[in-house]
RNA sequence: GCGGGCGUAGCUCAAUUGGAUAGAGCAUCUGACUACGGAUCAGAAGGUUAGGGGUUCGAGUCCCUUCGCCCGCGCCA
C-alpha cells in the first residue's frame, strides 16, 4: 500500500461503520418450532395479560450466557418496570404468574427470577427434540426471505495496470461472503467488479505501452502485469512532476537557472501529459489501434484478477465486470440531467452537489445525515471525477438492475466519499426504486487495513508489497506443510486440494472472524494454527464429524439413524442441540449487520459444543443402538450446519485433512 | 483547524447492540485417555474495559471531557 490506489476500492483504513440496519425485509419469522420464537410469543402473551397498557413490549428473549442459569431468558421486566411504575422484580413476578409455557419449557416459579428481574427458562427435552427435527431439513432452518430482494454487492475493485497486493484481499473476501449470505437467504444478488479502467492515468499507461511497443522495447503478446505496473508508476511520476513543477513555479520566485531546469522538466512532462490527453480522446472514440492496446492491458490485468478470485474461491468472474469505462458514455448525459434539474450547481468553475441540507422523507426524518462538504461531479476543465462514476453506478444499479439494496465492500478510508455518493444519489433521485418508489438501502461495509505483525502496513522485510497471487500460493504451501506434519494418512492425489482448502480457510477466516471495521494483523502462523479460533480448526471439526461416518460404514452400520430421535438428555447433547438451533439467526445476523464475524463466532461456538459432546458422549460405542443412532443423527446435523456455515463464508470443506 | 474511526488479559480478538461474575484462543501452570482424528477435554492464573465525569435498577456499550494511535477533509484517482 505504497500509494492510495487510483480506484477507491483498493487498500486502506479509516472510518465509517454504517448505521446498523433494522431491515424487516431481511428478517423473517422463524418456523414456529424455534424455541426462541415460541418463547417470545408466550412471553408477549404474558406481558399483554399482566400489563395491557404495555402489550407491545418486546419480550427480549435471548439464550442464556451460562448453562447453569438456564437455556433462555427474558430481559423484559427491567425495561417494563419504568414504563409501568413498578419494581423490576415485581414486574418479573407478574410476568411469571401470567406466563404459560406448557409444551415448551418447565413451568416458571419465583426461583426462575434472578438478579434485578431476569426470568430464566429451561426447555423441555421434547420441545428441543421437535425443534431439532424441524431444523433437520434441506434448508437447515434458513428459509428464503420473502419477498426476495435484488441486492447489488460492490466488491473486488482492481485497477488496470496495477499489481494486486495484500490490500486487495479484503474487499473480495468480505464482499463475496456478504453476497453468499444474501444468496443463502434467497435474495437475488448481483456482484459488481467496479474496475478502475478509465481516465487520464489509464490513458497515460496506454500511451506509454504504445510507445514502448512501437520502439520494440515491449512485446504486446507477452505483456505482463509487472510490465504494466512499471509503466504505470513511470507514467504517474511524469504526471506528478508536471503538477509539482507548475505548483512550485507559481509559488516561488526562482532563479533563472532553476527556472530553466524546471521549465525543461515541466515541458517534458507536459509533452507526455498531452500525449496522454490525446490518447484519452482516441480511447473515447475507440480508435482501433489505441483501443486495442487498452484492451490488451485490460486482458492482462483481468487475467491476474480472476486467477486470484479462483484461487481464493471468490465467486467473481468476467461477467461481474462493470468498469469505469462502461460508464464513460453515461456521465455527460447524467450530469446534464443533474444540471437541468438543479441538483448540481456551478461553483468556482466546477460543478458540485450540495449535501448539507437534506430534504425530509415521508417519515419526517432527513433522507441523509447532513454533509458539510459538497461533492464535485465535474471539474472546471470539464473532466469527471470518481464520484461521478460512482453516482452513475448507483443509477444503473437501482434504475436498470432494480436493486433495492446496495452494499459496498470498500476500504474504510473511503467513508466520506461513500457518504457523499450515497447522499448525492438520493438527492438526484437515482437511488429511488423505479417500481416501489422506495429509496434503496445503501450501505458501506467498510473495512480496516491489513497490517504486518509489526503493526504497520503489511510489507515484506525489504519493504516491497507482496504480489497477491504469491501470497496466496505461499499460504497454500504453508498449509500443505502444516497438514503433512500431522502425518495423517492422506492420499497424495488429495494433498493439493486439501492444502488449498486449508489455505483458503485460513486466509478467509482470518479476515472474516474479526470486526471488519478494525485493522487486522496478517500472520501466516496465527491464521494457519490448527488450534483456536481459526479456519483450519473449523475444517478439522468438520473432518472429525465426517470421520465418524466413515468409521460407521466400515463397521457396517446402516442409515437407520436418519429416522432416530434426537438425544437431549446429557448436558453435552443439550448444549450442542441449543447451539445448532441458533444457526438460522446467525446467518440472518450477518445479513442484517453486514458483519461476517458473527457467523464465524457462531461456528466456532458450534465446533466447541461439538468437541465437548465428542469428548463426553461416545457415538459408535454408545450403550445402545438407539442411543448410537440418535447421536449419529446429531452428528450429521452438526456436520451439515458446519459445512453450510462455512460455505456462506466462502470456505470449501474437505472430508479429510 | 474541522470531521470520522479505534483504544478490552502479556499477545491476537469477542461481548447477542443497555443486561447477570467482561468471555475465547495463543503463551504459562495443573489435571484427564488401553474408544469414534489428542488438531481434544477439564481446571488455574491473568482486567481500574486508555483516564476522568455524567445519565439509570444496570454502562465496555449512550452523553460530556482529556490523552494516545490511525484516517479523511471540492477541481487526485
Amino acid at each position: 500500500m505504497n500509494s492510495v490506489p487510483r480506484c477507491r476500492r483498493g487498500a486502506g483504513s479509516g472510518s465509517g461503520r454504517p448505521a446498523r440496519r433494522s431491515s424487516p425485509l431481511l428478517s423473517r419469522p422463524m418456523p414456529i418450532q424455534d424455541p426462541l420464537q415460541m418463547l417470545a410469543q408466550r412471553f408477549r402473551g404474558a406481558i399483554a395479560a399482566a400489563y395491557p397498557q404495555a402489550a407491545d413490549a418486546d419480550p427480549l428473549i435471548t439464550p442464556c450466557k451460562s448453562a447453569d442459569m438456564g437455556d433462555f431468558q427474558s430481559n423484559a421486566a427491567m425495561g417494563l418496570a419504568k414504563r409501568v411504575g413498578q419494581k423490576p422484580r415485581d414486574v418479573a413476578a407478574a410476568i411469571v404468574r401470567h406466563a404459560d409455557l406448557t409444551g415448551i419449557a418447565e413451568p416458571l416459579t419465583d426461583a426462575s427470577i434472578a438478579g434485578p428481574g431476569f426470568i430464566n427458562v429451561r426447555l423441555k427435552a421434547a420441545a428441543l427434540r421437535d425443534a431439532l427435527s424441524s431444523l433437520d431439513s434441506a434448508s437447515l432452518g434458513v428459509e428464503p426471505a420473502s419477498p426476495a430482494k435484488t441486492i447489488v454487492v460492490d466488491l473486488m475493485g482492481v485497477n488496470l495496470a496495477k499489481q494486486m497486493h495484500v490490500g486487495h484481499l479484503r474487499s473480495p473476501i468480505i464482499g463475496d461472503c456478504l453476497a453468499r449470505t444474501f444468496e443463502r437467504l434467497g435474495h437475488s444478488v448481483i456482484r459488481q467488479n467496479h474496475v478502475g479502467d478509465w481516465g487520464l492515468p489509464i490513458a497515460m499507461v496506454t500511451a506509454r505501452i504504445q510507445q514502448l511497443a512501437r520502439e520494440g522495447r515491449i512485446d504486446l503478446a507477452k505483456l505482463t502485469l509487472d510490465d504494466l505496473d512499471t509503466a504505470y508508476k513511470a507514467a504517474q511520476a511524469e504526471c506528478q512532476r508536471d503538477v509539482d513543477g507548475l505548483a512550485a513555479a507559481k509559488r516561488f520566485g526562482l532563479g533563472p537557472k532553476a527556472l530553466a531546469e524546471l521549465e525543461e522538466q515541466v515541458n517534458g512532462a507536459t509533452e507526455s501529459f498531452n500525449a496522454a490527453r490525446q490518447t484519452l480522446v482516441k480511447l473515447q472514440s475507440k480508435e482501433p489501434q489505441t483501443y486495442g492496446v487498452w484492451q490488451r492491458i485490460y486482458e492482462v490485468t483481468m487475467k491476474v484478477c480472476l486467477d486470484v478470485c479462483r484461487m481464493l474461491r471468490v465467486n467473481v468472474t468476467a461477467e461481474h465486470n462493470a468498469g469505469e469505462s462502461s460508464y464513460a458514455d453515461e456521465l455527460g448525459p447524467m450530469v446534464d440531467d443533474l444540471i437541468a434539474r438543479g441538483i448540481a450547481v456551478p461553483d468556482q468553475g466546477a460543478l458540485i452537489i450540495r449535501l448539507d441540507d437534506p430534504p425530509k422523507g415521508a417519515d419526517g426524518k432527513p433522507l441523509w445525515e447532513p454533509i458539510k462538504e459538497p461533492v464535485l461531479v465535474r471539474k472546471s476543465d470539464g473532466g469527471f471525477l470518481y464520484a461521478t462514476t460512482d453516482i452513475a453506478g448507483i443509477r444503473r444499479r437501482v434504475q436498470k438492475f432494480g436493486a433495492s439494496e446496495g452494499v459496498y465492500a470498500i476500504d474504510a478510508r473511503q467513508s466520506l466519499q461513500m457518504k457523499q455518493v450515497f447522499a448525492a444519489s438520493i438527492k438526484a433521485g437515482y437511488a429511488t426504486h423505479p417500481k416501489t418508489g422506495e429509496i434503496a438501502l445503501l450501505a458501506h461495509a467498510a473495512f480496516g487495513a491489513v497490517l504486518g505483525e509489526d503493526g504497520r502496513p503489511f510489507k515484506t522485510r525489504s519493504g516491497e508489497s507482496v504480489k497477491l497471487a504469491d501470497l496466496i500460493e505461499e499460504t497454500f504451501s504453508r498449509a500443505a506443510k502444516a497438514v503433512q506434519s500431522r502425518d495423517a494418512e492422506l492420499p497424495a492425489s488429495e494433498a493439493r486440494a486439501i492444502a488449498e482448502a486449508v489455505g483458503v480457510a485460513a486466509l478467509k477466516y482470518g479476515d472474516l472472524s474479526t470486526d471488519r471495521i478494525k485493522d487486522y494483523v496478517f500472520s501466516f502462523d496465527r491464521m494457519l494454527a490448527f488450534e483456536g479460533n481459526t479456519g483450519p480448526y473449523l475444517l478439522y471439526a468438520y473432518v472429525r464429524v465426517r470421520s465418524i461416518f466413515r468409521k460407521a460404514a466400515e463397521r457396517g452400520i446402516g442409515e437407520s439413524w436418519r429416522r432416530a430421535a434426537f438425544p437431549c438428555e446429557q448436558a453435552a447433547e443439550k448444549q450442542l442441540a441449543l447451539a445448532l438451533l441458533r444457526y438460522p439467526a446467525a446467518v440472518r445476523g450477518v445479513a442484517d449487520s453486514l458483519e461476517p464475524h458473527r457467523l464465524c463466532q457462531y461456528l466456532y461456538d458450534l465446533a466447541g459444543a461439538y468437541s465437548v459432546f465428542f469428548d463426553q458422549c461416545h457415538v459408535l460405542n454408545a450403550e445402545s443402538e438407539t442411543l448410537r443412532d440418535s447421536r449419529l443423527r446429531l452428528c450429521d446435523l452438526t456436520a451439515r450446519v458446519l459445512a453450510d456455515g462455512l460455505s456462506v463464508l466462502g470456505i470449501p470443506t474437505v472430508e479429510r485433512m
